[in-house]
DNA sequence: ACTCTATATTACTATATCGGGATATAGTAT
DNA sequence: ATACTATATCCCGATATAGTAATATAGAGT
């Protein structure tokens, strides 16, 4: 049978810093909007509420990361998500708080 | 055709903490570890290497997060993972960073 | 060259949190 | 009660990082 495979510490810290890549909300919005289409920054100024640097600020974190790509058109700078399981991340995580609250509004019911 | 849900902010500082919860490699140590079966604290300290207070502080932020549960036993508290998306979760992140490695093997071996 | 616009970067402050030593607490045994 | 063991908690230094104002850079148009 196949032994469940040991991490080492390397291993640990690249999966723990995807993890805190995520671990922002504001991450998260600029992640959720792009998701829709690629967009420019001020676009993205303009959608999440937040100020210029803290958005290029954290498209600069996305794009080293990998997890966005960039692209130049005239003055502006288009982003795009270029990592899908991005996503898949954030609907474990959706799914599993959801069928947590469903089971708290049962308790909550149920007493 | 469905919309994509929109998330309000609440929502994503629920996502993005659980993000955080998986953002520290100590913790998904524990995690790993704890994964195999139920462990006292004297025994993830053992089997971690790190000290006792460190261990005890993730376990009960894990604990708070609904992730581990806890069992006393006699002097002892035992800990189990309560939560399998976790591994979910790690499984995503894990065969994103293999795929992205191979590529880069690829990309070098092919230069 | 100058101006305007869009984006990136720098410098700073405030906050959070990890790791560890010291201590507290709770259970067991004599 | 005392001693011992296992775990939790408190406190602190060190580090990291978010947000923001100010500044720098780069491209387009006059």
């Amino acid at each position: 049978m196949a032994k469940k495979k040991d991490l080492n510490d390397a291993s640990l810290e690249m999966i723990a810093s995807r993890f805190k890549l995520m671990s922002e909300p504001m991450r998260l919005k600029i992640l959720h909007t792009l998701g829709e289409r690629e967009m420019n920054v001020s676009e993205l100024v303009a959608a999440t509420g937040a100020n210029q640097a803290n958005i290029s600020k954290h498209l600069g974190i996305l794009y080293e990361a990998g997890v966005v790509s960039r692209r130049k058109e005239g003055l502006t700078v288009r982003y795009r998500v270029t990592d899908e399981t991005i996503f898949e991340l954030c609907d474990v995580v959706c799914s599993r708080l959801k069928s947590h609250f469903d089971l708290r509004r049962f308790a909550l019911s149920d007493g």
